[in-house]
DNA sequence: TTAGATGCAAAGGGTTTGCAACGTC
DNA sequence: GACGTTGCAAACCCTTTGCATCTAA
C-alpha cells in the first residue's frame, strides 16, 4: 500500500489536484482491483477505510479523476457506469451472461484510426473496441 | 411510406409481434432518419403522427423492438441512449464536439473476433467499434 | 489563510412500471 | 373473446448539486 500511496501522491501532484484522504482512498481502491467496479462498489470498499465518506463524494471524485485522466469511465448497454483504474486506452471483453468486464491483452491499433480517417474524412482522436460473448466461467455452467 | 409500411409489416410478422399503430410509427420514424436519435426525439416525431402517444409507450416499444433485433441501442459516455434503425452490426463515429453519431462505411471485421478469441480463450459473439474525434462540420467552426 | 473538498440530503432526469381502458388478432 | 398494448402518472434509481462545515497546502 505504501508503493501505491507514493504513486498516487505523484499522480495527484503531477495533475495539480489536491490530495484528500477520500480521493486517495478512492483511487487506491480502484487501482487495487481489475473488476471494473461501479461507483457503488467503490463506495462500499472505501467505507471500510473511511466509514463517513458519502456517495456524493465518491461520484465527485470519480468525475474529477476522470477529467484529469487518472481513470476511465466505461458505459455499456443497459448498465450503470463502471470505472477502470487503467487510464490508458485498451480493449475490453464483456460477458453477456455474468456482465463481468475483462481486459483484453492486445495492443491498440493506431493504424486503424489513420486508415479510417483517410477513408472517411473524419479527424479521429481514438477508438473504443469491445468484444461481447461468454466468458470461460459461464461457458461451463449447467443450464 | 407505403414501401416502408409493407417492410415493417413483414418485419413484425416475421418476429411474431403484434403490429400496433404506435409500434409501426416508432420504427417508421427511426428507419427514416440516420440521426441515431434519442427516445425523446423519436417521441416528438411520432407525436406529429399520433399526438396522444405517451413517452412510456415509446420506451416500451423501443425495448421490445430491440429484443427482437429490429433496432439497436447505442450507449455512449455521459449520454442518454440513442437508437439505430439499422439492426446490423456496423461501426460509428462520434463527434466529440457536437455529439452527433455517424455511420462508418467499413465492413465489420469478423476475422478480428476469431483472432482475439483464439488468443484469449473468450467465446466472442461480436464486437463493437466506435471512433471518436471531430467531424468536418465542427472542424471548420471558429472558436 | 483560503480556495477547494466534504457530508448530508434533496433534487434531477432518463427510464420503467402499475393499472384500468383499449385494440389487435 | 383473450390477451397484448396503451396512456397516464407515479415510482425508480443512478447521478448531480446546494450549502454549511471542514481541510489541505
Amino acid at each position: 500500500m505504501d508503493v501505491i500511496d507514493k504513486e498516487l501522491s505523484r499522480a495527484f501532484r503531477s495533475k495539480n489536484i489536491r490530495m484528500t484522504r477520500q480521493r486517495r482512498a478512492i483511487l487506491g481502491v480502484l487501482r487495487s482491483t481489475d473488476l471494473h467496479p461501479t461507483a457503488d462498489w467503490i463506495y462500499e470498499k472505501v467505507r471500510e477505510i473511511l466509514p463517513n465518506i458519502s456517495l456524493g463524494t465518491v461520484y465527485r471524485n470519480l468525475n474529477i479523476l476522470k477529467e484529469h485522466e487518472l481513470l476511465r469511465e466505461l458505459n455499456y448497454s443497459d448498465e450503470v457506469s463502471h470505472f477502470d483504474g487503467n487510464a490508458e486506452n485498451h480493449y475490453h471483453f464483456i460477458c453477456q451472461n455474468c456482465k463481468r468486464i475483462f481486459d483484453i491483452d492486445e495492443p491498440v491499433d493506431i493504424q486503424l484510426d489513420r486508415r479510417i480517417s483517410s477513408k472517411t474524412g473524419f479527424e479521429i482522436d481514438h477508438h473504443r473496441l469491445e468484444f461481447y460473448g461468454i466468458c470461460p466461467n459461464c461457458k461451463d455452467l449447467p443450464y
